[in-house]
DNA sequence: TTTT
DNA sequence: TTTT
């Protein structure tokens, strides 16, 4: 009935665009989350949490994210089920993004390449219904 | 460095309560979140999302949460990896929860046992530091 | 750059509907939230909190919403300035929800009436742009 | 029965520390947070949003907070009800922080003074009943 | 009293 | 496969 995620963490790679069959545009992104602890080796750890948007958000996601920004997530908890190879079945777990910010200014790109800022502190935010999975 | 979800939706079963090596409680259940629409064939469909409590969060969640009821759950999305019997590597995705809260009265109790109400509505929520993991 | 609420309590009245100069559909409603706490004397408190809804999440609230039942509101913290009769500078401070669900069952409507069921769990959720202010 | 509120904004000016009667530390500050939205004039509006915390959480906040710092609130929306001098009954709205994070990197400390780095990204979270009122 |  |  409500599921809510908030998550604030740094891309661990570049998004990966693609497309589904009937042309829906698709991001894909891992983002790492530092737990609010370190071991007691006093080391730090991480969740790595899968990201999928979709549509307009999708190509935003893809033009304005890259590895290492800081990104706020928002949106839904979601647990798909298949079954592998061995017919066994499986679970994956992935944040369907409704709302995307990054909050770190952009890398300087390579070779005083020009940089858009107007990225910066965008709101990127998108129905429900835009959503198709 | 932030990572808060917020759930609401019905346990799917009992709340399994279990002891650490070390004696600490932990309860484990699972809630069933409904998405936020219908297929296109008219199902409704669930997101089924583990969840673990610990210590005395763990011993409210397990007196107080039956199958079917009704709760909020807050927390946060954790991210395990281990390592199957095949050597492969494996996800585990859960929710650790800091704050629990049952939104519905509790099922009227077999044959005449008395009902403790107290628990409706009540604020049950832990500090970080007492969660071990 | 990042604004939201999530609050559950209970309507204090029925909502009110009113329609701004250009049409546009407008519910207003409070919300009692119990706070965390009892105080010394052991009295719970409550925070009182105004929500306002826009165009169909508006009319729905008003459909929905009658005093004592028990809501989720999910939106934005508005703080709205205004200089009164007396020339003095005033804030107003009001939710203005995305996102409005009703936890309980309504109410046993009066006198045999017919009860809708269908808004239990009904999810009422509206793009930002459906919000005029 | 639930209260969360979660911001990202900019701090409007330094945090105020004070002591109450008793001794608790309390800190006052305001966060200014962009609406999602520009008006038909094609301009930016904000929230200008009352923060308080408590304790040890007011004592960093206090530390590393400056104004126009980034920074994340955590926390729940509270109306304060009072009689003015003129008798008439005022409400005031504020946060009360339970977790802050500062999401930029501190501003240069002038003339060469030393920086401390160790904030980025601190997670200063407390415990419900850390907060006195 | 308002931040970038 | 993991980010700062």
């Amino acid at each position: 009935m409500f599921n809510r995620i908030i998550l604030i963490g740094r891309l661990t790679r570049d998004p990966e665009l693609r497309y589904t069959q009937n042309g829906t545009t698709v991001a894909t992104m891992t983002v790492a989350v530092n737990r609010p602890y370190t071991t007691k080796e006093g080391e730090k750890e991480a969740d790595f949490i899968d990201v999928i948007a979709w549509n307009k958000l999708a190509e935003i996601v893809n033009e304005y994210g890259q590895k290492g920004r800081l990104a706020l997530v928002e949106g839904r908890l979601q647990i798909r089920s298949y079954t592998d190879k061995e017919e066994k079945k499986r679970k994956v777990a992935e944040v369907v993004a409704n709302n995307v910010r990054f909050l770190d200014k952009p890398k300087q790109a390579e070779s005083g390449e020009e940089i858009d800022w107007s990225d910066f502190g965008t709101e990127i935010e998108v129905d429900e219904e835009d959503i198709p999975f």
